[in-house]
DNA sequence: CTCCACCGTCTACACACGTAATCGACTACG
DNA sequence: CGTAGTCGATTACGTGTGTAGACGGTGGAG
């Protein structure tokens, strides 16, 4: 790994993934590598999006080194770079650092008065604070 | 209320606070009414802004019905017309939908997981579980 | 050997955002 | 009564984003 050198070294802090890409992003994670075509497949209908649009995400996406291209004859096979476990773990991160002061228990709190959280939730969690405790 | 003959009635779903206007919003929900001025006291220093920087924002903010005005002599006094808690609101479940298909046990994984829970946080959750299975 | 289909790249364009200067109105001080 | 300061409104401008068409190369069908 880190075969590249023109890597300068600075951990480059996750690049910003924005909304669009963020749903070209997921249909890689989920199977990869995939096409340009594949992953429009995935993407265009549930969004009504053009190929063209597909492939402009993806050059993005490029650029900002989250996903990476392995040529295959005449066309490209797109990876992820990033990790979906880091991508998820900034993101939820900085909700809960911006609205609810880094803590996590005002966001659980938040998500219980709503009614955001089933029968099935709750179960999980309790689970899991059991194993946190051990 | 709804005093207003102009509102078409379209419960118009949450309007977008970007980054930058959530800063004002968080000054106004702390405090409220408050002046241009006064919002800028809060927030230009921590962010390096400007007072005219505050005031396209608020203006913004007025246009997206996010805050209201009113009148005080020649300026204006400034106060939210969201609630927090809908803020809040929308943008978890935003996150949860976007990153955890919707189900709030994988995101309270994931945060177990990075160890972005602390003692007190976990104390507070099992009184919170607690008190929901009542 | 030619030509078409398909691929990635380049270019485009409108709108949102971050950030701020400038402007016209008004008020308060001198 | 004029002038300076202050206020909101208007205008500005670079960058990111969503969305996509146009362009140039090339491999495969005929």
């Amino acid at each position: 790994m880190s075969v590249n050198p023109d890597d300068d070294g600075s951990d480059r802090a996750a690049p910003e993934i924005s909304g669009a890409e963020h749903a070209v992003m997921e249909a890689l994670w989920q199977r990869s590598p995939l096409t340009a075509q594949e992953v429009c497949e995935e993407v265009c209908g549930p969004r009504g999006w053009s190929l063209a649009t597909v492939k402009t995400l993806l050059s993005r996406l490029v650029v900002k080194q989250a996903v990476e291209t392995e040529p295959d004859g005449k066309r490209f096979l797109y990876s992820p770079l990033m990790e979906r476990s880091d991508y998820v773990g900034t993101e939820s991160r900085r909700l809960v650092d911006r609205l609810f002061g880094g803590r996590a228990a005002p966001l659980f709190a938040h998500l219980a008065q709503s009614e955001a959280l089933t029968e099935d939730d709750i179960v999980e969690i309790e689970a899991l604070l059991k194993e946190l405790k051990s």
